[in-house]
DNA sequence: ACTTGGCACTCGGGCTAATCGAGTGCCAGG
DNA sequence: CCTGGCACTCGATTAGCCCGAGTGCCAAGT
């Protein structure tokens, strides 16, 4: 259906076209990469390569451009992805294994990301979901409240305010948090709630309500809007692209918090890297946005995800790159931990 | 040196301007408000006030617009903080009352304050060096390695890891906790710095090299960029107020912590609200932007900033207001954990 | 001394017309 | 199937023009 060459004319129109920024035409194409034919072979090329719905011209008399299909072929079919190089692995590793808490490994993700890639960098905090627990701590707060707090094994600290129906005394919070720790402890978080269920056996009848309010504490930590957390940066990238649509859309749309996660998918495929072409992600404001993205944490322990948003207009091979490379070198730090 | 009259004019150019984004002249001026004097009266109140440099013509015949030194009259003199009705203050106590943790009444803090001001939030989390300690726990994490989790009485968690020179046993690190609880528990964290300088003699010997990392962890906590922290949310808002200079500048400088602590200000007065505008915030790419900030905590305990950030033609009055009410009332709530 | 109406002047924004040129589709010939 | 040629389209740019909002100034009025 469509031989060699016409694949090498959609793969030189969607570089020139996120190169350039502009509708590229036959001449151009044929200048600008050595394919040996004419112009008017190319023209015809670019009829049939319309015609299926890869590109399109924004007016008659314009260039072409790149629709979401043709971006998509060019991402399955005729493009690699680009590896980095041996200095710029180096120096990712080298920014990264300065940081010293999860929030600093985060953030100094999400941040080299966004320059590697000159687009809006989304990271998420490794899911709960796929953490054990490490600790729990109960730290009186005043007559009737408690702060739970919870460390897992992945750095994240979890804190909750648990309001108690009675007051309690000191021991009565020790035993509890004794108890806790030797049940909870290294137990994966998808299991906490079965654990848990079981719990209020194993603590003294008069401090069950108390401990009924601690449990049920944690097992909503455990589901709702703080299970994921995610972070985003270089909005500021934003502007240099300039978007179709409105540019308020999508700074509204990176302020959802549902909608990253969304954004970010949640395909379990976790070990290589996904993209997302404009409509494909079916959010009403990212229409023209894409996401690369690619789960990371150790080969035998994913943790979450991150990736980048951008144009479809974006250079997806660096971004894959990128997006490939810093996966990496983050879910390596975290392991060591 | 300048009347009643040509302060009201001045009133009236910024309130006009303001509102419609466009210069106002002399006839829209005396139509709109009911000064009742005519248009050339009213020219040569502008062309005095021009001479001054409260207000400028972007070209010839055009109206007037308020420059810096105008707006900062209009703020000093001309205008009051515009009052919450009874019911918006409802309506703001009932958002806020719904937060269960300090991410929480944060993130709801600076949601509702770009809600309310249709401008970009931003709220610092209660200063470390305003906080007592509530409790400090540490965590094994592997054969050399603890997480110090420090908790403030303000809700702050940190958590910072720390490398051991040698290894540990369980008791040990169980009597350093015990030490460390009593001794700091309830410390204000700017006298924490003296009291770890004396703990060193109540650890045994032995135990002295890692008590010592983790009191310099300690230490560390307290200083740098990790003793304040700063969330901001709202960024779409800014795609409304175009900006005479890029929106790139202005949301870089909002992705930097240190320019967003410059802005909200190290001044000491935490009751009253300040506004700065234009080039008064000496941040290079936020010349056309204005700040509006307040402390907030209760009278006797201040505990942090916010504000909101916005384009110099702002609608101060309201933005004052919303600024103060919503920090009157996330102080209200904090105080009550 | 201030206010006011009148008046000439300026200049940016918006409209139209004309031109330019990149790019196309098609066709006939190799 | 490729290629050169050619007529055609249409967005972008430029130039010219007018309109009108707004000004500054001045002379007359209160």
């Amino acid at each position: 259906m469509l031989d060699d060459r016409k694949l090498a004319v959609l793969r030189a129109i969607v570089e020139d076209y996120v190169s350039t920024n502009e509708p590229v035409g036959s001449r151009a194409l044929v200048d600008r990469h050595n394919l040996d034919v004419s112009p008017a072979t190319i023209r015809n090329d670019m009829a049939v390569l319309e015609e299926q719905g890869y590109i399109v011209q924004p007016h008659t008399s314009a260039g072409r451009i790149p629709t979401d299909k043709g971006y998509r072929l060019f991402v399955d079919k005729l493009s690699a992805i680009k590896p980095f190089s041996a200095a710029e692995r180096r120096a990712i590793e080298t920014f990264l294994a300065g940081a010293y808490d999860l929030d600093d490994v985060v953030m100094r993700t999400v941040r080299l990301l966004a320059q590697l890639t000159r687009q809006v960098a989304v990271v998420q905090y490794p899911s709960l979901s796929k953490s054990s627990v490490r600790h729990v701590e109960l730290v009186p707060l005043s007559d009737r409240r408690l702060l739970l707090v919870l460390i897992t094994d992945t750095g994240r600290v979890e804190q909750r305010v648990v309001e108690l129906p009675a007051s309690y005394d000191e021991d009565s919070i020790m035993q509890l948090r004794a108890v806790l720790n030797a049940c909870l402890d290294g137990r994966k978080l998808t299991d906490v709630a079965s654990v848990v269920a079981e719990l209020p056996d194993r603590v003294e009848r008069r401090e069950r309500a108390n401990a009924a309010a601690v449990f049920s504490v944690i097992l909503e930590t455990l589901v709702g809007r703080h299970e994921e957390k995610i972070i985003v940066g270089g909005a500021s990238n934003l502007t240099a692209a300039d978007f179709s649509q409105g540019l308020r859309e999508v700074l509204e749309a990176l302020e959802e918090q549902v909608v990253l996660m969304r954004l970010l998918g949640e395909s379990d495929d976790q070990s290589s890297v996904t993209v997302r072409i404009g409509a494909e992600n079916d959010v009403l404001g990212l229409r023209t946005a894409s996401v690369v993205a690619v789960g990371y944490g150790s080969a035998d322990r994913p943790l979450a995800k991150l990736g980048v948003v951008g144009p479809t207009r974006m250079d997806y091979p660096t971004a894959m790159g990128a997006v490939r490379a810093v996966a990496r070198y983050t879910g390596q730090i975290l392991a060591e931990s």
